[in-house]
DNA sequence: GTCGGGCTACTCGGATATTGGCTGTCCGAGTCTGACTGG
DNA sequence: CCAGTCAGACTCGGACAGCCAATATCCGAGTAGCCCGAC
């Protein structure tokens, strides 16, 4: 029932790259290393952010990622159910017309009471992800900064050169 | 990410026990076929709810399952949570103290906004199933019954002579 | 007729396979950079 | 000195294994009901 951990290294991965300049773009494998995650099944969790539209990739030697949209119109529930291809929580097979007593199909077009209150707990989920910005959790996270963490991240981005584009 | 399909066997399996007279037990695997389940698996998670005291097994020949509580006193989130084994959705691995620009563990007390906002979609998600009760659906339930299935129930319960203990 | 005992059938619970999806690894296609060469 | 060309290296994207948990199946331990026989 848990979310995969790609929805951990998205987000992450989208608040960086959503806190770096205009144009500037990073290689997946830079950001993974940063991120302290392995490289390798990390880049599948990026490409189905491309392939939302998310973010964007530029190949070639010097290619990398970068935000395709403007933070404040990146919700999180985006980032989550692209990952997660869109799926709900709760899913009802509709076991009420499977029994020996179940009545004709045509009785059973609204959706039963348990149904009912399962997918309205997947939309409240959903609410407050997609009430949410990748611009607001970059307010959040300027707002509380970690002692040494900006400078640490300057040094490293200088000393590796990953960042393009400027 | 999805739940168990045991989920929503649990649950209707549970409104089924609510519906039944005080003291009345009907065996697993009349429930489960009575519900269209194949018996096997379905046992799993009456065994899970058994475990968390939201109903009760009788051993025996004239064995079976029943309510262990009051309709009012389970709600829908005891019995996800007692399926699902009380885990949460988003996991966080604190994967901001792991790159090479973390620092020390002492400043990262307060979880991250990431996690905060994920926590809070959770939470919000118990809520709903927190605040709905197998009573609640039981009065629903019979608010809006679908033609002929009391009627054949009534009959296939006396036909088989599943429940016991009247 | 009544009581006691034992047998049988039926129940739950746990031990044991199997499968599907998440996780991890690797390699190839494509492209930008930079140097080299010729004018 | 400058422009064109080419080799190289680095990037993303997809194809291919490994592993864990959810699913499925089966069998054994235990108990309540029922039958039979003795009194």
């Amino acid at each position: 029932m848990q979310l995969s951990e790609t929805v951990e290294w998205g987000l992450h991965a989208c608040l960086a790259l959503a806190m770096m300049p205009e144009g500037a773009r990073i290689p997946a494998r830079a950001l993974a290393e940063y991120h302290g995650i392995k490289p390798g099944y990390f880049s599948k969790a990026m490409q189905k952010l491309v392939a939302a539209g998310i973010i964007q990739s530029v190949e070639g030697r010097s290619g990398g990622l970068a935000m395709a949209k403007q933070a404040e119109d990146v919700s999180l529930l985006q980032i989550v159910m692209a990952l997660e291809d869109h799926k709900t929580f709760f899913r009802c097979s509709e076991i009420r017309q499977k029994g020996p007593c179940a009545a004709a199909p045509e009785h059973y077009r609204a959706p039963c009471n348990i149904a009912r209150v399962m997918h309205k707990a997947d939309a409240e989920w959903r609410r407050v992800l997609a009430t949410t910005s990748l611009a607001d959790l970059r307010l959040s996270a300027a707002a509380e900064p970690i002692p040494g963490v900006n400078e640490a991240t300057q040094d490293w981005l200088a000393e590796t050169g990953a960042v393009r584009g400027l």
